[in-house]
DNA sequence: ATTGGCGCTCCGTCCCGGCGAGTGCTGGCG
DNA sequence: CGCCAGCACTCGCCGGGACGGAGCGCCAAT
């Protein structure tokens, strides 16, 4: 009578997969009745009752009060996932749409409609990291604004484009700009900054000093521009979230889940964290150790760019969400997303 | 008794200015009894009761319901706002901070920290709408990336950097990249894209054709990536009207402001309007119209480049904010980044 | 083991009446 | 004629009580 603590037999299997679905669909708690009609098997409500009281007690499913159905735990919720959930793979068609829906002019275009693409397509809240970059530049290019102000123009090895507003002490003449440009292109193209600091110091003692300072003021600016824009966290349609009955009812959670996405740097270490892992990863509830999010559940991939992983997508939504249509979204997306950056 | 349709004498003038100033701080429908404590005025409830139907009827106030205080139409605060308001300006201690929160490092980080600025400080919504773009470019440079692959750097006449790639037909060696990219900035910079495209045809049939062809398909590139990113609002901190009681309470409301935030181009049109006027503009409630702000109000107001109109600020609101503050802060935004701008 | 039946619990809804706030009106006063 | 005290009236906002429905747990019968 209680040792089935950890076992789960093959009936209460089946029932806690149709009492999920069925919740998902519709959002009422599910009773025994209603049950005993969908679950295909053929018993009545009372012996139902029996086998939702174990469920109850090992935790999968809870009642909202007394005399309600039952709704499903987020320990539920993970036994469903894990064990219980058939995906269907997305047919040609759709994701052929979804690729005409990213954006590929430039990194940031693509990265904004890829988070734009999945929240439209779960018509929940659509995250992406941005691509990790490397420390190094491919390519500089200096263009004289004003007298005393330059504008930086930088290359990352990934291909994308900074640009930086520079005060110069004194006024470069253009062919100075190019001079300098070309030192650096050529010696130091793909070093990190840090790199380059150093050697640049050592190597360019017979350089004009106005030169090597039009340099360092260059590279720190740089720096700053690519590390600035290191990591950051793209949200599209937390909108949606307002649509979602399970959430908007809460205007107090609502609220904090939105704080939570202005906090990037939070959202930011979860999704980091699940780059880690290979494949679609779920949280669900609490299992994020984020306050706001315990009634949301957050569908990640990590995307890479040759082979090596440089970020993350997902959707968060509320825990109540069709998981067998957003984990393929969710992993035909991280994947285009790398197949789009790895053609560069 | 009938003809003060017009007229509004000073008790009058006075008594919906305390109204107004009441139910701005407190949201509550303002009674007589309330408002024959504030006014100053030494005056019975009764009396202002009288003056609060001829109100009334005027249009410039409404009841909620029989027996509630008034609360003010949208063309009460319009006559407030109009000839009842003293705005009293920032302090320098405040304009400082403001402009001190201003990231000059490039265009886009600018309009997006200005639009910040006016959300943290109004707690409502802020938007602008980015600058106008001159058509023409003042530098253009190829970077190849792959085999057949360049990356397209194109910096606007105002300064900044817009980037796309490009797929061409056959392989172009770095001098010939070079080669293309002095051509046009020698030739052509300044020029619109339109007109570049017809002398190209004309004053180059010396060139080899391979190099024409790059060329064009580098105009075509850059002109979309121009007329593209051409004009957009950004919008900041949408989420702090989920804060004001006064629009969190009708969710549908709510959800269709936040579908007007989606739609753009809509709201473009509104503000692209308002800038054609000088100083601050309000529109309140419907007199945008626009029925998804028919409870809020939107006070906008134009910035320039080199003393021409190139964009707006503005803050989104309920009806019901605080407007002696709002304006000025709208006011000097605007002025700050016009000031940031024109000093590129 | 399964099941029908019974009693119980709890939620949601509706209805009702009291309370408080504020109005409109009237008649009296300076 | 302007002002004002008083009064009756109208609503919206609770809080309490009644009712129907849904669903459960338990138990006894099969």
């Amino acid at each position: 009578m209680a040792n089935e603590t950890q076992a789960l037999n093959e009936r209460a299997q089946l029932l806690l997969k149709a009492l999920v679905e069925r919740y998902i669909a519709d959002g009422q708690p599910v009773g025994s009745r209603a049950l005993s009609k969908l679950s295909g098997l053929d018993l009545s409500p009372a012996s139902i009752r029996n086998v939702m009281a174990d469920l109850e007690d090992m935790g999968f499913i809870a009642s909202p009060h007394t005399s309600a159905g039952r709704v499903p735990t987020a320990r539920g919720y993970r036994f469903f996932v894990d064990t219980l959930l058939t995906v269907k793979p997305l047919d040609r068609v759709e994701i052929n749409q979804l690729e005409g829906q990213l954006q590929v002019e430039n990194t940031q275009k693509l990265v904004a409609s890829a988070s734009h693409v999945l929240s439209e397509l779960t018509r929940f809240a659509g995250v992406v990291v941005t691509p990790r970059r490397s420390a190094g530049f491919r390519h500089i290019e200096f263009l004289k604004l004003a007298e005393k102000r330059l504008l930086l123009i930088l290359v990352t090895a990934e291909g994308d484009v900074q640009n930086r507003i520079i005060q110069t002490e004194k006024s470069y003449s253009p062919s100075e700009l190019v001079e300098a440009a070309n030192i650096l292109n050529q010696n130091y193209a793909g070093c990190s900054f840090e790199e380059i600091r150093r050697r640049i110091q050592a190597e360019l003692r017979q350089l004009r000093e106005d030169m090597t300072r039009l340099m360092t003021a260059a590279l720190a600016a740089g720096d700053q521009a690519v590390s600035e824009s290191a990591e950051d966290v793209v949200i599209s349609g937390g909108i949606n979230l307002l649509g979602v009955d399970d959430l908007s009812s809460n205007m107090n959670k609502l609220r904090e889940l939105f704080n939570l996405f202005e906090h990037r740097t939070t959202l930011l270490q979860l999704l980091d964290h699940s780059s880690r892992a290979q494949g679609v990863q779920i949280f669900i509830g609490n299992e994020a150790g984020l306050q706001p999010l315990d009634e949301c559940s957050v569908v990640t991939a990590p995307y890479e760019v040759d082979g090596r992983v440089v970020g993350t997508v997902g959707v968060i939504g509320p825990t109540r969400m069709a998981y067998e249509r957003v984990i393929p979204i969710v992993d035909i997306t991280a994947k285009l997303l790398s197949s789009a950056l790895t053609q560069r």
